[in-house]
DNA sequence: ATCCCGAGGG
DNA sequence: CCCTCTGGAT
């Protein structure tokens, strides 16, 4: 894999998808932690749909900590996974008030310890909020860096390692979502469109 | 390796 | 109808 390759690409994905990402409505960190916390294996667009009614709700991670688990159930039933992910924002928001006195930690290993935030959750809350580069490598990012040739670690911790040697840092915090955006429309995880890729003439992948 | 789990696409 | 989905915990 040649570096101009990786500047190839970038520039398109820049030129195509834009340098940001319109980061989930907040007001305060715990949040924009929830809201992130509900968007896996979930859209945007079904997180979104779910966080007016969830905040007006509960006002702050206090709130949320006391309710009734059934509540926030019903607040964001709509969305996959329901009982866990109540279940975890619970836990977590219990573990804010009483052990972190009301803070949201501002470091990995802070945010690793409450329940349900993992290294995506994480990653993306110190970028989103602080602007801290990190790869974060989900489904999309996993598939597409491996099929383009970036990559070809077995797991998402092997490949956030390749991709942190082979990307610019100043393109960690926007390969995710570009990566994203394009793995859900064009480089899908089965019958990519490879046709109508804009990245097609630097990919190793590349079906015919 | 499996489960969670509603929504939307093929 | 069947499949997958911007993870994390067990």
């Amino acid at each position: 894999m040649k570096n101009e390759h990786v500047i190839g690409v970038l520039d398109k994905l820049d030129e195509i998808y834009g340098v940001t990402k319109k980061g989930f409505y907040h007001k305060q960190p715990w949040q924009l932690l929830a809201a992130i916390m509900l968007s896996a294996q979930s859209t945007d667009k079904q997180v979104e749909e779910v966080l007016p009614q969830l905040f007006a709700r509960f006002q702050n991670a206090e709130d949320m900590a006391e309710a009734p688990l059934e509540e926030i159930e019903d607040a964001i039933r709509s969305i996959g996974l329901y009982k866990n992910k109540a279940k975890n924002l619970k836990k977590c928001c219990q573990q804010i008030v009483e052990e972190l006195g009301g803070e949201v930690p501002g470091d990995i290993d802070g945010l690793l310890c409450l329940a349900g935030v993992g290294r995506k959750t994480a990653t993306l809350f110190l970028a989103d909020l602080y602007g801290i580069p990190g790869v974060t490598v989900d489904t999309h990012v996993f598939r597409i860096s491996k099929r383009l040739g970036w990559a070809c670690g077995k797991n998402p911790a092997e490949v956030e390692l390749e991709l942190q040697k082979v990307l610019p840092k100043d393109h960690w915090n926007r390969i995710n979502f570009q990566l994203i955006y394009h793995g859900r429309t064009v480089c899908t995880a089965r019958k990519a469109k490879c046709q109508e890729c804009v990245l097609a003439e630097w990919c190793e992948k590349k079906l015919d």
